[in-house]
RNA sequence: GCGCCUGUAGCUCAGGUGGAUAGAGCAACGGACUUCUAAUCCGUGUGCCAGGGGUUCGAGUCCCUUCAGGCGCGCCA
């Protein structure tokens, strides 16, 4: 358990203590505790800690808050809280003031613990699996799925920091009508490379990379395939071009910083029943009927708005047929949790889907979509219009070779998932102080510049029994110290919200609190303990940024 | 028409499962480098938290309603 975790539930259970033995005093009257709790109050002033049990016990104690305050507050222990003083204030509120000196074990204890700092249990090893990007394959990936890939990763970064265990996941759309589709646009530009005037399907992918991808082959085959059977032909074009468009989307992603754990192709789905038994197994259940040649799955049980089709009047099986499988094959697999990365264009999935979690038995709350807004690219001062159709999109590629990996995966986990984005190209893209990764950045490159020079002049890093912290007296020490101590607690609570976006302004918060620290206090003095004790805690700040940034897919650099 | 998301400072956004006087960055203005990187720091101010009701000790946060914007409502994925 972190120290601040710690020394906070020590004081949440005296204060239980506290108000019960007033009750047995006779002095108050509450039939059960009332769940109050223990914060860490917005205003300084107002102390360390704040609860409001008082208020909460008005009522029933019918005593005015302040006075139920007093009660408590007499009847409360210290003994082993590190609490220096209480006050009542406000309403009725009980503060705590901390003796700051509890602040001195935490930076022993980062050091020590390094790049492990900041992890917690909180999860206790439950396992979540994170889907995310699951791109169509038939494509490049664009802007939103650059968003999605950025909040996929961390999420799942950081819910493994905060003691879950975690799968990444990508599910590969290799099956099912945008096959067809993708076939019938391979085989016109396969043809026209070769000289023939055969016409492009008007609904096709018009991209130039499905042009470039049949180049290639063209290149490999020449017109060996030109003569072979039309079905035939198409097969082998989609198995040649799917596997090529995979391994970029793949190299794609690593470049970006992202490594998923599982590639699940929808077509294993297919070919191993697993789509008919689901389907199976839901009529049985009563959820399927019939209507119109076509197989419906009763969402509307569940609160969804209408029915939807599972199998068409053509004996195809829609995607959401193989989606359904697709989770019920998660579940099989143990997951504790599910999380899918979706984009809002999708929301109107999401009533179904649980429902058809629920049908097949799974409790629905072990599937959380998070849904992220779109992205809207900013180029010049001007929205820079997408269309995956008419093939003009930034890739995520190209976004990469702009702005940078860390500019990126900043940017995008900046804000909460359902913020619309406006990505501003040109901002990400300068190198200056507008930029808000370099000012994290910029903190750890200076505490890397402190320590290489301390090395330099001979001043070695102090072992960790060695250094007297309570040297460290100044307010901007103290409050870096306070701030470093939070770690723990804001990833497990990124991790229980789902919040990722919570990990850049905590990184923020802190690089500013270092630049203020370094602005104030020189490491490198004469004083050899002082010294000491500064560049202990320069050296702790350094292992919590670096913490943060990689939770985030952001490196942190030595030098700028 | 129905559903989901959003509406907080001039701009972009934070605001744990309701707490005390609503915050940051950018932009604007004025200061700070003989000293560990000035990509930094310090100072100066701005809000009917979209509007209106309600719940309670207490609401930016919860409920209802109106308005505005985005997205979705295919035997597509």
């Amino acid at each position: 358990m972190s120290i601040v975790k710690s020394i906070q539930s020590k004081i949440i259970e005296r204060i239980g203590q506290a108000a019960n033995s007033a009750r047995e005093n006779g002095d108050l009257q509450f039939e059960k505790m009332p769940e109050f709790v223990l914060e860490v109050p917005r205003e300084k002033t107002h102390g360390d800690f704040a609860t409001n049990i008082a208020m909460l016990m008005a009522r029933e104690a019918k005593m005015p808050p302040r006075k139920i305050a007093e009660i408590i507050l007499r009847h409360l222990s210290n003994e082993g809280t590190w609490i220096d003083r209480t006050e009542i204030a406000g309403p009725g509120f009980i503060n705590f003031f901390l003796d700051y000196r509890w602040l001195y074990q935490v930076p022993p204890q980062v050091v020590e613990l390094n790049e492990n700092y900041g992890k917690s249990q909180v999860g206790q090893g439950k396992k979540v699996q994170v889907e995310f990007v699951s791109a169509n394959p038939t494509g490049v990936l664009h802007m939103g799925n650059a968003r999605g890939a950025a909040i996929g990763d961390s999420l799942a970064s950081v819910l493994g920091a905060a003691g879950f265990s975690v799968t990444r996941e990508f599910y590969i759309n290799d099956a099912g009508n945008q096959i067809e589709k993708f076939a019938k646009s391979l085989e016109a530009r396969y043809l026209q490379l070769l000289g023939e005037a055969v016409p492009f399907p008007e609904d096709g992918y018009h991209g130039q990379d499905l042009i470039d991808t049949m180049k290639v082959l063209v290149e490999k085959v020449g017109d060996k395939y030109k003569s072979v059977e039309e079905e035939l032909r198409r097969e082998l074009l989609v198995k040649y071009a799917l596997e090529e468009k995979i391994s970029v989307i793949k190299k794609t992603l690593e470049n970006f910083g992202v490594n998923y754990d599982i590639w699940f192709s929808e077509q294993s789905l297919h070919d191993g029943g697993e789509i008919e038994k689901t389907i199976n197994e839901l009529r049985d259940k009563g959820f399927i009927y019939e209507s119109e040649g076509a197989l419906w799955f009763k969402s509307t049980r569940f609160g969804d708005e209408k029915d939807e089709v599972v199998v068409r009047s053509n004996g195809l099986p829609t995607y959401f047929a193989a989606d359904i499988a697709y989770h019920k094959n998660k579940f099989q697999r143990g997951f504790d949790q599910v999380i899918n990365i979706w984009g809002a264009d999708h929301h109107g999935h999401v009533a179904r889907m649980k429902g058809a979690v629920q049908a097949l038995g799974y409790e629905p709350d072990r599937l959380t979509v998070v849904l992220m807004q779109l992205v809207r690219l900013f180029k010049g001062g001007e929205i820079l219009r997408m269309s995956k159709r008419t093939g003009t999109y930034v890739t995520l590629n190209e976004l990469v070779e702009e702005v940078g990996k860390d500019a990126a995966r900043y940017f995008f986990i900046m804000r909460s998932p359902d913020s619309h984005l406006d990505f501003d190209l040109d901002l990400a893209k300068s190198q200056s102080a507008d930029n808000p990764v370099f000012y994290v950045q910029y903190a750890h490159a200076r505490i890397s510049s402190i320590l290489r020079q301390a090395e330099e002049m001979g001043y070695s890093i102090p072992q960790v029994s060695n250094v007297d912290l309570s040297l460290l007296t100044e307010q901007s020490e103290l409050e870096l110290i306070r701030k470093i101590a939070d770690l723990p607690e804001e990833i497990a609570n990124a991790a229980l919200n789902l919040a990722p976006h919570r990990m850049t302004a905590y990184a923020h918060d802190l690089a500013g609190l270092f630049h203020v620290f370094y602005t104030n206090c020189r490491v490198l003095i004469e004083d050899e303990k002082l010294r000491n004790a500064r560049l202990m805690l320069a050296q702790a700040a350094g292992i919590c940024i670096r913490n943060v940034l990689r939770l985030v897919g952001v490196s942190a650099p030595d030098q700028m």
